[in-house]
DNA sequence: GACCTGCTGCGGGTTG
């Protein structure tokens, strides 16, 4: 058998892996190796967790950094989590100390030392974070030229995390003002992506190389194929006593109102039992959709091994909990002989190796299928059968439960997410968004780098055939007032652009260098030890209780000065303030999958008995409602519009209708129109169709506070709107829908 | 709208 690829490599990098008693690179490996050596493109390496992306990434580029004769940095490899550049560093080392390659790493807890003699003499391979690149080009503007005029690769570790996100396009203009460097002559960088399998590729290349995404070449390692196998239960709570109408805004997983309602409810204390019968024993990971989900879930399972006297094996991880304490589980998931289940956020999808577990739980439906997928990822032992239990906790419907709630959404989004990723579909990044609060970030950052710059050269480095191509010269110019007339920015007499006042502050305080905002939140103590964090959004009386890192609080003292929270163990409590569950947007096509399920016949087959039982409950009710044919029913008063279509178009849809005068409300599913007849909604509709949907301006006018991103509160009411708009708003799809709905009539 | 992620320079103390 032959291995171009293999055979490719520098001869000191084939006797490293002879050494390492490797019979030969894995499939993935082979092509990369045979891609570095015939052609000088971009590259996106797809592939799942142990495919080796980052050998195939690195053992041609040090193979070609041997003995070439060059000085200075070649290589930079940037990643998303100080946790993960440490693991990689360690196995870089490994491989360079061989090579005589160095390699160094920077981001916010390496020593300055260190970061120092980096400055001094660049060289080899540098693994960094984006906003540590950010700190590089604010701070030592003088020294990019010696340190980046050599640079020939650039490895984008985790690309999928980037896509679509503030972040991402922080990344992308870093990549740039490298690549726009003087001194590199226009000489690019070959970048390298590597990521985990995504639903639409293109988006990826067109994210790594936004100029010319025809470039840049894939490769994806073959699925795993491996088996999976699915449950979906159903657990039912009661109907209050008190009767409410339709509560606005989406349903969630869990509803933290009624206290002691919460924590008798029997459905609550079924879905812990099934958890601790079923897992006990074995390591796993239970997802929620909130911090709050966490705490409930984590502690009625830790009360439940103390009732049984069995040893405690569930552990709460989430981002509001200390580093000690998180450490302190994804060690006990990684070493420890006894085993142990995380109940866990998104803080456990990605990064640190864990090690296989043997499945993973889902509580609460997923809200995108991309989300699912990930998670998935984390179960399935090398060739075992992965396997993914999920949770619905639905309430019992009554007579007059509205039908957008009896219809059972949790149970239709979560059947709705397992039958799209059984197709092998998952949503698409976010790509067309204005970030106009990270091009602030990069106008401030290159101001700072170059100590002033005229605007057009800004607007040719940044906008023009930069990274942010979207944003013509006239919005350009009205964002350069806005900043001006927040002191963020003055002109000097020849035109300069140089950091105003209020900018000079923000530009020297380390928050500046990322392109996301951070929560402001209070430290929580116990016994002297920081136990955590969490935002304070509530009235918090001293006293009351709190659950948290899975154990009952009470509040002993607050002190806003400090912002510090002091508890002492207690004895009752629910999760206060850190709630929510809401999720990513939904997309069209679950919203559609969704309907799908209830027009269908067959019953999926992973169903437990009860969410069987809901799901017929749910199909019976929808065949009577006459809802397959018109997408409307006449409720009392009230016109309840049942779009199937995602948030963004839901978002848009409210503000339309209010825009009439209407009173709306939305349950996520479907959009409710208080006292007006079905017929009567078609005409107005019909007519505002005929003179023209509002502007995204007009639309956005009616949302309370417009702000998304971390500048936006120096962004005028149109760039401000803009922006919203191109985040939350799907006005052609919104338009499209209202014309299928006016027909129908 | 959920949940994540990240960070400098300097002043103080301790240790070799």
């Amino acid at each position: 058998m032959e291995h171009p690829g293999f055979d490719s490599l520098h001869e000191k990098v084939r006797r490293w892996i002879v050494r390492k008693g490797w019979d030969s690179l894995r499939p993935l490996q082979e092509r990369a190796c045979v891609e570095f050596e015939s052609g000088d493109g971009d590259l996106i390496l797809a592939a799942g967790t142990a495919a080796g992306k980052t050998e195939a990434a690195f053992l041609p580029i040090c193979s070609k950094l041997i003995g070439s004769g060059h000085e200075g940095l070649r290589a930079l490899y940037v990643g998303p989590l100080k946790a993960l550049i440490n693991d990689q560093f360690s196995r870089l080392e490994e491989l360079c100390r061989e090579l005589d390659i160095e390699v160094h790493r920077w981001h916010g807890d390496v020593s300055s030392s260190h970061k120092e003699r980096l400055l001094k003499s660049p060289s080899g391979i540098l693994l960094i974070t984006p906003e540590s690149l950010e700190a590089i080009f604010t701070l030592h503007g003088t020294r990019l030229a010696s340190l980046f005029s050599g640079l020939e690769y650039a490895v984008i570790d985790e690309l999928h995390a980037f896509l679509g996100s503030e972040r991402g396009r922080q990344l992308q203009s870093l990549l740039h003002r490298i690549e726009c460097i003087p001194e590199r002559k226009e000489r690019k960088l070959r970048r390298v992506g590597l990521s985990a399998t995504l639903g639409d590729l293109s988006l990826a290349s067109a994210f790594l190389r936004p100029e010319e995404p025809e470039r840049v070449h894939v490769l994806e390692a073959a699925g795993s194929g491996s088996e999976l196998k699915l449950q979906l239960n159903a657990t039912l709570q009661p109907a209050p006593i008190a009767k409410s109408g339709p509560k606005s805004g989406r349903a969630t997983s869990a509803d933290h109102n009624g206290e002691e309602a919460e924590e008798q409810s029997p459905d609550l204390i079924e879905l812990v039992d099934h958890l601790y019968r079923n897992l006990r024993g074995a390591n796993h990971l239970i997802f929620t959709n909130s911090r709050a989900d966490v705490e409930l879930i984590s502690s009625r399972l830790a009360l439940r091994c103390e009732e049984d006297r069995v040893p405690l094996e569930f552990l709460p991880h989430h981002g509001s909990l200390s580093r000690e304490l998180r450490e302190d589980v994804e060690s006990k998931l990684q070493n420890s002989s006894r085993p142990f289940s995380a109940v866990c956020t998104t803080t456990l999808e990605m990064g640190i190796d864990i090690g296989g577990v043997a499945s993973v739980a889902q509580i609460g439906p997923p809200s995108s299928v991309a989300g699912l997928r990930q998670r998935l990822g984390r179960s399935g032992r090398r060739g075992e059968a992965a396997i993914l239990r999920m949770y619905v906790r639905e309430k019992e419907a009554e007579v007059d439960t509205p039908l957008e709630l009896a219809l059972h959404p949790q149970l239709l989004q979560s059947i709705a997410a397992v039958e799209l990723l059984l197709e092998g579909w998952c949503e698409p990044p976010e790509a067309s968004a204005q970030h106009y609060s990270t091009l602030i970030q990069q106008i401030l950052s290159t101001i700072a780098e170059r100590s002033g710059a005229k605007a057009d050269e800004l607007f040719a480095l940044l906008c023009n055939r930069g990274p942010f191509a979207a944003v013509d010269k006239s919005r350009f110019a009205r964002l350069l007032r806005d900043l001006g007339e927040a002191d963020y920015i003055t002109q000097m007499h020849d035109g300069t652009l140089v950091v105003g006042l209020a900018g000079e502050r923000l530009v020297n305080h380390y928050e500046f260098f990322a392109a996301f905002a951070s929560r402001s939140e209070y430290e929580l103590r116990a016994d002297g030890r920081r136990i955590g964090s969490m935002p304070l959004e509530q009235p918090m009386p001293v006293g009351s209780g709190l659950i948290f890192a899975g154990r009952v609080w009470n509040v002993l003292s607050i002190e806003p000065g400090r912002r510090r929270i002091e508890l002492q163990a207690g004895r009752r409590g629910m999760p206060i303030s850190i709630r929510g569950g809401g999720g990513p947007p939904v997309h069209d096509k679950l919203r559609q999958a969704m309907l799908r399920a209830l027009a269908g016949t067959e019953r999926p087959a992973y169903l437990g008995t009860l969410a069987a039982k809901l799901l017929d409950d749910a199909r019976s009710r929808f065949s009577r409602s006459g809802l397959l044919e018109n997408s409307t029913i006449q409720a009392e008063n009230d016109c309840v519009v049942f779009p199937w279509r995602g948030d963004r178009v839901m978002n848009t849809l409210l503000l339309i209708l209010s825009s009439l005068g209407h009173n709306v409300i939305s349950s996520g599913m479907a959009l409710r129109v208080r006292n007006i007849d079905a017929e009567e909604l078609r005409v107005q509709v019909s007519n505002l169709l005929k003179q023209g949907l509002p502007s995204a301006m007009e639309l956005t006018a009616q949302v309370a506070d417009a702000r998304l991103d971390k500048h936006d509160d120096v962004l005028c009411e149109q760039l401000l709107h803009e922006g919203y708009a191109s985040r939350r708003l799907d006005i052609g799809g919104a338009e499209e829908f209202l014309s299928e709905w006016v027909e129908l009539g």
